[in-house]
DNA sequence: TTTTTTTATAAGTATATACATAATATCCTG
DNA sequence: CAGGATATTATGTATATACTTATAAAAAAA
């Protein structure tokens, strides 16, 4: 046991997940501190911190300065999904890809909207709908909301040419934000725009970021 | 120009973010290496590593040895989510948590379903199938096939207590996996596990993780 | 020409050291 | 004893240096 090396991060992390495992270190617990693991495992502090980061980061562990380091006591699995831009998606399956504008408004947004951006009364914010089409057959249908003061520039983007989506994944940096999922039938108005009988079956997709809003079926 | 300082790791991304985002390094194209930047920033290499290994995580950089650093061509936004544990789901809405196991038994999957996990012909899988109650009402059906092998530990676990989804969640270490998510009508035997009517919009989560494949709606 | 070996290079990692920062714990004062 | 100033402490970060590893490209051998 106390001779046993561990001499690079992965090493390190590896031991510290297999003691979390064994509950050798139970959930809610403080862990030895940096130093006395560094101590420990033989080697350096930096080596222990980057291995003890990465946990945390996969939601492992809780950290704080000061407080230390201790296990998760609700640990959470973390998935990290790919929002593809649907183009390459539809051109990916060898269909002919389109996208066709339906409307585009600056306007207020409505009570439920702006109460899941959290923004106060007032702003107006572009309003983009569209529809991605995958070999002429409606795909994808595009509802959006963009918070034009957090984005700055061009506002002048017509996207006549390029969906919103597409344009924000090049345009925008990176950012956090949640996602819901949601399955609802097709009322009748969705029917209409995606070509499909009512009551069927559509995959619905709240997104929330830093800055847009947008429903995607 | 020449003056500005970069100090923190921080700074170095946004610096380098910019630069992304107003194509003054362009999709596809190669950056300068880790040490040239350094010394334009005025900062230590790790200090750029740091930075850059950041970006190359969220995807917006191709990193490889010796070939070098570029920005990544058809970048995807990653989206991270969390899979909650479905009790504390339920629980957190005020309501009343039951499970009830409704199958456990130990077969060779179907075809297809060997097919998404890319097992050989052979080894029998552990199948459980279980419904998870919100208030007395069916809140989400989970079918699910476990591969014992990699699992390794316990198969006597008897899932009539806790769901495999938080057994798994609590003694699995984490892993990566991939999720795919449908929306279907709900056929009739659907329809009798959950109480719902036929046709309705159910919700459906396909995953496929280094060790197990589950359904649930 | 094709294949194999070598080499040079850029990222990856480890380490000691120093300092920064946040947050708790303690002490001091009113 | 309350409330604020201060010390303490664990994590967070920066840095120089050294070494490792993957690998693209050049050189050598087939």
């Amino acid at each position: 046991m106390t001779a046993a090396e561990f001499n690079s991060w992965q090493s390190v992390q590896e031991e510290v997940l297999r003691r979390i495992n064994t509950r050798e270190w139970k959930p809610g617990e403080f862990i030895p501190n940096e130093a006395e693991l560094s101590q420990e495992f033989g080697c350096a502090r930096a080596t222990v911190n980057r291995a003890l980061r990465g946990l945390a980061e996969a939601g492992l562990l809780d950290r704080k300065r000061k407080a230390g380091t201790r296990v998760t006591l609700h640990p959470v699995r973390k998935a990290t999904l790919d929002i593809p831009i649907i183009r390459h998606e539809v051109e990916n399956r060898g269909q002919a890809y389109r996208y066709s504008l339906l409307s585009r408004t600056l306007k207020e947004p409505p009570a439920d909207i702006r109460a899941k951006m959290q923004l106060p009364v007032g702003p107006r914010l572009l309003h983009v709908q569209g529809l991605h089409l995958a070999d002429g057959q409606p795909h994808i249908f595009e509802d959006r909301w963009i918070n034009l003061l957090v984005i700055g520039e061009t506002p002048e983007t017509d996207f006549r040419q390029i969906s919103p989506n597409e344009w924000l994944v090049l345009n925008v940096p990176f950012h956090g934000g949640d996602i819901a999922f949601t399955a609802i039938n097709a009322g009748s108005r969705e029917a209409e725009i995606l070509g499909c009988r009512t009551g069927a079956a559509l995959f619905v997709i709240e997104r929330n970021t830093w800055n847009d809003q947008g429903v995607i079926t």
